[in-house]
RNA sequence: GGACAGGUGCCCGAGUGGCUAAAGGGGGCAGACUGUAAAUCUGCUGGCUUCGGUCUUCGAAGGUUCGAAUCCUUCCCUGUCCA
């Protein structure tokens, strides 16, 4: 089994660039897009469209519902199991923009014991009982190098969990041996555009925003909130987010697509901040439509 | 033509004599990140600097004052209302 991770900030073509590149070489698509998990959330994440599924066998999409939430541990499992229903040698195109899980799926996650639910909240009272200066100084006694900000709650509560629960630092798990990093050879193919092209790429977004309203955007989210979901975390996610306040008279309509286009850009800027740090990504340029040498990397690869 | 209201840094906006290169927010830039990650969090954001400073800045020009974004005069522009 081989796979060739598509990858790169949102709305630059990466899961037609997968369509083809799978046909191509007669793959599967994987996702890796923390929004397409969702089942019902496929206008505003730009899942694939049910044309686009048919052409190549597509997993792990649309497949959790609300309001079942995602982690990185969960995603890798169900990558797994849902893998080794295929044939041996299929080949992988694993699509998506979301780091954290690539980086999970490549390099696995910290053979971490679940933590019990009285930790959990015990944790939690104390957050609210005391305030994070508490916390943070049992966290900093306990763990001087840790560099959670006492604001980062979430982490902080974290890291706490888990010196509670095991006595230990979070980089201790660092240093632990893990096994359970992606065991296949892998290629890594990215699509992105030069700061210059920002403007360009504003336009692009701006569009897709407009079409997304089109087909749907505020029907699709406005049933998840007549079911009572708004708390459900996806739909804190940029795009569902904009829409959710529009629902509830926050924004007017034509504030929606400018709101979702600026958080749009901004979730581009965050992704290519993370990609940054990782050299070993091919990069095609999406405004200088030079992807064939991306492309000839991969049938190199995947002889 | 007349009566009010107002013009502040990229934008919005606070500030009515010194503690003000000017609160706060937005935006922008940089960064962190191992079970929420399209989330969460951090830093910077007038110029120059040998980092001690220094120069320019609150519509414009004058003036008062030891000292002005803040007070006075005139002018320009914007909004609302009355003719």
């Amino acid at each position: 089994m081989k796979c060739v991770f598509v990858i790169g900030p949102t709305a630059t073509g990466k899961s037609q660039l997968a369509i083809e590149l799978a046909e191509k070489h007669s793959g599967h698509i994987v996702n890796i897009d923390s929004v397409q998990f969702f089942k019902g959330l496929e206008i505003g994440s730009a899942a694939p469209l049910v044309d686009d599924l048919k052409k190549v066998p597509h997993h792990l999409f649309s497949y959790v519902a609300a309001p079942t939430e995602m982690t990185a541990g969960q995603y890798i499992r169900d990558f797994y199991q849902q893998i080794s229903k295929l044939k041996p040698n299929t080949n992988l195109f694993i699509v998506g923009g979301t780091g954290f899980y690539i980086q999970a799926l490549e390099k696995g996650m910290f053979n971490l014991p679940e933590i019990s639910n009285e930790i959990k909240q015990q944790v939690l009272d104390d957050l609210g009982k005391h305030g994070p200066e508490k916390l943070y100084l049992e966290l900093k006694n306990f763990d001087a190098e840790s560099v959670v900000h006492l604001n980062d709650h979430y982490r902080l509560g974290r890291a706490l969990e888990i010196k509670r629960a095991f006595n230990k630092k979070m980089s201790d798990f660092q240093s632990e041996n893990n096994k359970d990093a992606l065991p296949f050879p892998y290629l890594k193919i990215g699509l992105n555009f030069s700061t210059d092209d920002k403007e360009k790429m504003r336009t692009r977004v701006k569009n897709r925003i407009q079409q997304m309203i089109k087909n749907g955007l505020i029907e699709e989210t406005k049933s998840f909130l007549d079911c009572g979901f708004d708390q459900w975390a996806p739909l804190s996610s940029v795009g569902y987010l904009e829409t959710v306040q529009y629902l509830k008279n926050e924004i007017t309509l034509e504030q929606l697509e400018p709101a979702i286009t600026l958080s749009t850009m901004q979730l581009i800027k965050k992704q290519r901040n993370w990609f940054k740090r990782d050299p070993t990504i091919l990069w095609s340029d999406i405004f200088q439509s030079d992807t064939r040498v991306v492309e000839n990397e991969v049938e190199k690869f995947l002889k």
